[in-house]
DNA sequence: CGTCACTTCTTTGTTGACAATCTTGCGCGA
DNA sequence: TCGCGCAAGATTGTCAACAAAGAAGTGACG
């Protein structure tokens, strides 16, 4: 059963450089943690670990380490690994930050927009506009992502993409809830329509002011929430 | 010649929660990078590290590792580590993304400046005038620092904190090279005494304007760097 | 009945040895 | 002389056993 993961995995290592069997840990753990597998606090102790993954001690402390570098495990000296918690605060924060790149990036892809992926941007907005409109909120919860990662694609700003990955991590659990509050679709459709036109047209400090109007309507409500206790 | 060194390494692990020798070796090594002891490309042998920081070798995988997460050191397998070199483009994307991240907290920091860290920040602002009046650009370079990370503290925004720490360190070479371009800091002066302005009179879009101005025209004159071919 | 010290067990941290890989220097032949 | 393979050395990757720390259970004492 192992046979396959570990030709594939080690294939993948030769071309990346990297640990093979760490990579494929920390991958899967990752998955695991964004899927809800392991809950924010819960302890993530070796052992068991080591059992699931098929994959050496080493390799799963190597994993860990990573994760703790990427903000999603917490690591405390002789206490082992746990889940990071991320409290609502902290949340504000990150989406903060998530809001002045995803600002930057914007502009930039204004900037370097081919007219093919102008079309692209086009088509996504009117599927989002049709899943709206139908009710399949799914649906333009992934139409979403789509277009914030073509977005990052056209903009081609290594750096801010980067750290948009990590912290887009980190807020996994949150972002889920949020695109399912009553509302929330109709707020955002036009905000969607209005940075992909921005784009279109190529004027970058609209492409800017539109997205950041996105997202700190985000923190709009995530502010809201934390004045009602809706804990995390 | 050690004892020292590893008494004072063993509190802070006991304090911090972290691997005894690891953080001293990470927080040594990382040093002796920015100091520019070891030059970008150049090869990070284990051997030598063990024999220079005294620590295990296991500990200085992981302090590289960490480092590696830093983006200051780049490790490729069974090849080993090395000092990450930074090339011009990308020395523009980090600027891009430290002037939203700046801006960001000096928003932040205007919103929420109290009477004391307002005259703290004139105070900085005073002083910078004089170490430009007088020529003492060392000083002015400090100064500037100084008046950065005040504003960091005023603002407690946690994880634009630690980004923007990150980013600064990968920069460390370059920002020292700028800050002693002819012109600079008459250029840079007034720049910064709007932002000082802004964030005391509490008015956060000002002082997010003025702070990415001020870093904007940093990424003008590296951009300029660009065109005139003055490589990293 | 609650609490404190002690013991036991679980879990993590560290080490040294060994294996895999890359690099370098050498010799051979064209 | 130059290029090519081959072997020796250097360097990193991995593992399994051991050490240390923390957590949990236990029993005696107030």
């Amino acid at each position: 059963m192992s046979a396959e993961k570990n030709l594939t995995s080690v294939r993948r290592a030769r071309d990346t450089g990297e640990g093979k069997d760490k990579a494929a840990a920390r991958d899967e753990l990752r998955t695991a943690i964004l899927s809800g597998e392991y809950m924010p606090g819960e302890r993530l102790v070796e052992a068991q670990l080591i059992e699931r993954f098929g994959v050496s001690r080493f390799n799963i402390r190597l994993a860990l380490q990573d994760l703790s570098g990427e903000g999603l495990v917490e690591i405390q000296r002789n206490r082992g690994a746990q889940v990071r918690k991320i409290s609502l605060a902290e949340t504000i924060e990150i989406t903060q930050v998530r809001m002045v790149l995803e600002g930057l990036v914007a502009a930039q892809a204004a900037e370097r927009v081919t007219d093919a992926q102008a079309s692209e941007l086009d088509e996504i907005g009117l599927l989002m506009r049709r899943a709206v409109e139908s009710g399949e909120f799914r649906r333009y919860s992934d139409l979403n992502q789509r277009l914030h990662g073509l977005i990052r694609t056209i903009a081609g700003h290594a750096t801010a993409d980067r750290l948009i990955g990590t912290l887009r991590a980190q807020l996994a659990r949150h972002q889920f809830m949020l695109s399912l509050l009553p509302g929330r679709p109709q707020t955002s459709l036009p905000q969607h329509e209005r940075i992909i036109t921005a784009i279109r047209e190529r004027d970058p400090a609209r492409a800017e002011t539109a997205m950041r109007e996105h997202i700190a309507s985000v923190i709009e409500v995530l502010r809201s929430l934390e004045e009602t206790g809706g804990h995390p």
